[in-house]
DNA sequence: CATGAATGAGTATTCATTCAT
DNA sequence: GATGAATGAATACTCATTCAT
């Protein structure tokens, strides 16, 4: 009697492997070039199944760069917290956020050529998403500000851009690259050029 | 100015006007979501005569590319070269990537927004227009360093990534933001806290 | 029974239906004057349909004439091998060629006219169905040949195609002139005249 | 002649040139595989040219088989006629048939294949053309019954197709297999089988 | 729930034909 | 007349989505 409002969802894993498979399909040709079939025999399911727990391909694409910011997020909120001061804690945002996608290059691929599928995605679905990670910088960016270790008067909009952007920048040029070196190496000159740059001067 | 495939060009106005009308197409719609008849309505002729300019519809997207980034870059270059110091020249760079984009924004979203569409563009055909505007970017911060005025032991092409990235994400930002405000005025912030990231310490 | 592009099929029936709607939109309107959607319509299917059997029009053509084709002369082989002699084996391939296509006039159109659409099909991919027709014919005049029942030095080759081609020009003008006569009352004459043709002086 | 209502035509050897091209075209790639701007580049002049002479494409292959054939059917009246009997005018027109076709083979090309455009060409337009062939031949046919060289019984009609379509068949042959020997090889077999089957028995 | 055959809307590209020069 | 750039109708093929089994 008790149906709800899931139509069914018998098998709580379905969803997961198909998020999965799409992330390596997705990166293997980009969103447009895929087929739904393709992400179904990645799956190794039906084709028709994926349409039991997705209504359509874009929301397949929504969710699962949803689930992997927040979880990406969720992790990076969670291990700065541990840090005592906001440059150790911008240190290990910087080295975390290359490590992941390091550790995950399908998903890095996903996020820095596929995502940018136009203004379907940015704008929209998963503005949420993004602005979540910019609030994590921006307010430690801020309690720097109020802790007199960043500058005073530091456009903090600005600067959170900019680090996200610089960071997006040097993963990019990693996938591109074919991902020829270490991306974690990178970690360490990032966050030492940054936070040079918003620190307080005679600090 | 290499037009290979065109077969006849008794008009050589065409080429250019398809290619306007396809920025700003591209730039409502996204390159996936624009039919060539779209493009051939923006730019008031029938679709087939777009095939006697350009081979495909991935051709025009490679070419309007190829031509905006090739002027964009050329502009910087020449601008850049009358400043005197690389720190100069580097302020003088950022404020022009704002101003150029902030007075072109219909080719601020195809350049932020579509032409990321994976592997296609960064990889292969636009890469060597892209590679262009790093090289520039970099020489800057080489003469910088070899001037004593940037780090003696700065990555360059780290810091070549970071601050192309962070100009993008700004940009990025303010057109998803519907350009609510004037891009122009980011261009300070993003060079001080740049330069100050990368200039040596004492100075 | 090869069909090496199919990726699927379920009902074993639709290759077999599409090729029958195609012969019999091919006879009305001629092959590059048919629609995929013609024929998918006559097969009482969706146009896309065709497409999980078929790779393209062409090969509906191809696989079309092989099927008929072969057929066609296993049916011819088989019924003359019962006859007693070349002559009569001969009268039986003749009278069997006009019963068969007066029977079939679909396929009578089609294969009259529609599959002499040049080098694509006489050439290329129905080259082994025609000669295997050929071989038929000829093994039988030989056969005369050595039994002494036709000329001794009878051009076999040349009097194959004389036959087929006899056989083939008949049968045209017949589809050609909208049947108004019995095909198979040609038979005889046909047979009557070509025999007396080949047959060796004093018999 | 053939175009009443000429609006203009100054150059009178216009037509014969389109036409002379069309034949080379047409028999390099197929009637429907063959553009009009081929033809034009083939004939040296500017396609909109072509339409200054005629109506559409269709018009050009109907005039093409037109002139031609009735060229071809005009020798041969010519020719049999200095033959002093049936058996000879037979034998003339079987040799001319092969010799001329091999003399022009971008013609025989045109013929034997293309000329086979479905129902467009051999019913219709070409008809006229065709059925002079045929009144040609079967006069001959005719001619030699009533002079009793030929079977008293001789059904015409059915002989003349079977002559032609043995001729037509064989040179269809000699073209597709890129005629490699010499077709007027085949007269004398063709004729030699031919005559003896419809002459009248003993003779 | 799962399947995958069937559907049919959607589109890049071609090319016969026109017409301004 | 001649030109050839421009036109736009026409169509094979793809693939997201549905639904009978």
């Amino acid at each position: 009697m008790n149906r709800g409002s899931v139509r069914a969802m018998r098998d709580p894993d379905k969803p997961q492997q198909i998020i999965d498979a799409a992330v390596r399909v997705f990166a293997r040709n980009g969103f447009y070039n895929s087929r739904v079939s393709d992400i179904a025999r990645e799956a190794g399911i039906a084709s028709g199944t994926i349409y039991l727990y997705f209504k359509t391909k874009d929301e397949i694409l929504v969710t699962l760069f949803r689930e992997k910011m927040a979880g990406f997020v969720g992790v990076l909120r969670k291990e700065i917290a541990g840090e005592p001061d906001p440059p150790a804690k911008l240190r290990r945002l910087v080295r975390l956020h290359f490590e992941t996608l390091e550790a995950h290059p399908d998903m890095a691929e996903v996020v820095q050529v596929e995502l940018r599928q136009g203004q379907k995605f940015f704008r929209g679905a998963s503005a949420h998403e993004i602005s979540a990670y910019f609030d994590l910088i921006g307010s430690v960016l801020q309690e720097g500000v109020e802790a007199g270790v960043f500058r005073r008067d530091l456009p903090v909009k600005v600067a959170t851009k900019m680090l996200f952007g610089a960071m997006d920048q040097v993963t990019t040029s990693w996938v591109l690259g074919k991902r020829g070196y270490r991306l974690a190496d990178a970690a360490e000159p990032v966050a030492n050029i940054f936070l040079k740059g918003v620190t307080r001067d005679g600090i």
